[in-house]
DNA sequence: TGTACATCAGTGAACGCGCGTTCACTGATGTAC
DNA sequence: TGTACATCAGTGAACGCGCGTTCACTGATGTAC
């Protein structure tokens, strides 16, 4: 299980240093930042240890920047998913093994990771249009790979969907559970694990009625 | 079923007019920013129409304004909550009518709803901390009620809270999607009533098992 | 292989502006006697 | 009922500061021939 940080698996191309430097500072004000307020320019600059005009030789607007770390952020979930699905050990729960990857993952990007989160629950803009639709393509997997490994019955695919999509929102959430007291870790895993379970439960019995 | 607007079921004494103007002011910026920056003392003066220096005369900091509206919120959500509580029209799914009347709070209070929501998703703060107790709150009183209507057989409690807190989670999200795209309201409510009705049925079939 | 030139990443000074905060003030409302 | 005083809500000028943005610059890296 690959617990790489993303800016290696996302980012293999050569990446000016400043503009690492910068993206990684923002990710990390932003993410850390305990009352919302505006990451100023300067400030970012300054934290990251660069004239403050270096900025603008990789970004025109902040806004810009928050994108990048998005996408960034995207690819390596993505990347990272795939990986650890072509893996799964046989005979475990399937969704312990994905939560206990994210959770992994959660821990090695905490900053994008909470960036993302926060993002997604945010005032409308690109950014958000990107984390919800990689979301709704990580809840497409989902359900093919639950599919496939027999674990569902092939019930009503659109309400399938629905339940899957809020087990992806409540498993994020965990995860970002975890972050903030990571002694939680097993209670939290079994909350993931019985909240599948429920819900593919309970679309069973909805079925049948 | 009230759609009074918060601001007089929770604070029916008389306050300051500036005070009034300024939180309500505040609000309506907070909500409908569209990329994260600070809210600016001298912006919202402006915007209420104030001279900036009456905010000192009401508040010594943004923080402790903001804390102001979600306690203001809060008392306003509890307090419809219990009128509508009150009232429930007999014969009628349960959750189809609560979350009708949190639609209509919603749209009703629409700027602290989203603030709230996103305070409630957002970093750690004394704030977040008053919108999540509310929550636990709303959720134990959604626990109360459910086992008075004799909808929900006695299961195991503990777990039957873990899942109410997720359907309490994703009827704010839809109360959110619905203040976004009012037109799918009807899709929203029964997407909200298929989720407690899929939760409480996986909750019994765990029982089971 | 060497040379000339273009592109790129990063620097530093300078600008005008809006910001938060302070202070001293005004006029209206409430209260004591 | 009237008077004197305190409290309260709101105003306006002034401050120093950090901000975003511009411009002209440097030195390193890449490329054409």
């Amino acid at each position: 299980m690959s617990k790489k940080a993303i800016s290696d698996a996302a980012a293999p191309h050569r990446m000016a240093q400043g503009k690492r430097l910068l993206m990684d500072t923002a990710t990390r004000l932003l993410a850390r930042q305990t009352l919302q307020s505006t990451l100023a320019l300067r400030e970012l600059a300054r934290e990251a240890g660069l004239n403050h005009n270096t900025f603008y030789r990789h970004f025109s607007n902040l806004e810009e920047m928050q994108q990048t770390i998005v996408e960034e952020f995207i690819a390596g979930l993505r990347a990272g998913l795939t990986e650890s699905r072509q893996q799964l050990p046989p005979g475990q729960s399937v969704s312990r093994v994905v939560i206990g990857w994210l959770f992994d993952f959660a821990r090695e990007n905490s900053d994008p990771f909470i960036l993302a989160y926060r993002i997604w629950h945010g005032p409308p803009s690109d950014s958000r249009d990107l984390v919800q639709k990689a979301m709704d393509h990580l809840c497409e997997d989902m359900l093919r790979d639950l599919l496939a490994l027999g674990v569902l019955p092939p019930l009503n695919e659109a309400r399938l969907r629905r339940l899957l999509a809020i087990d992806v929102h409540q498993v994020f959430r965990l995860c970002i559970a975890y972050l903030e007291a990571p002694r939680s870790r097993a209670r939290l895993l079994d909350a993931g694990d019985e909240m599948l379970k429920a819900l593919i439960a309970g679309a069973m019995a909805l079925e049948g009625s």
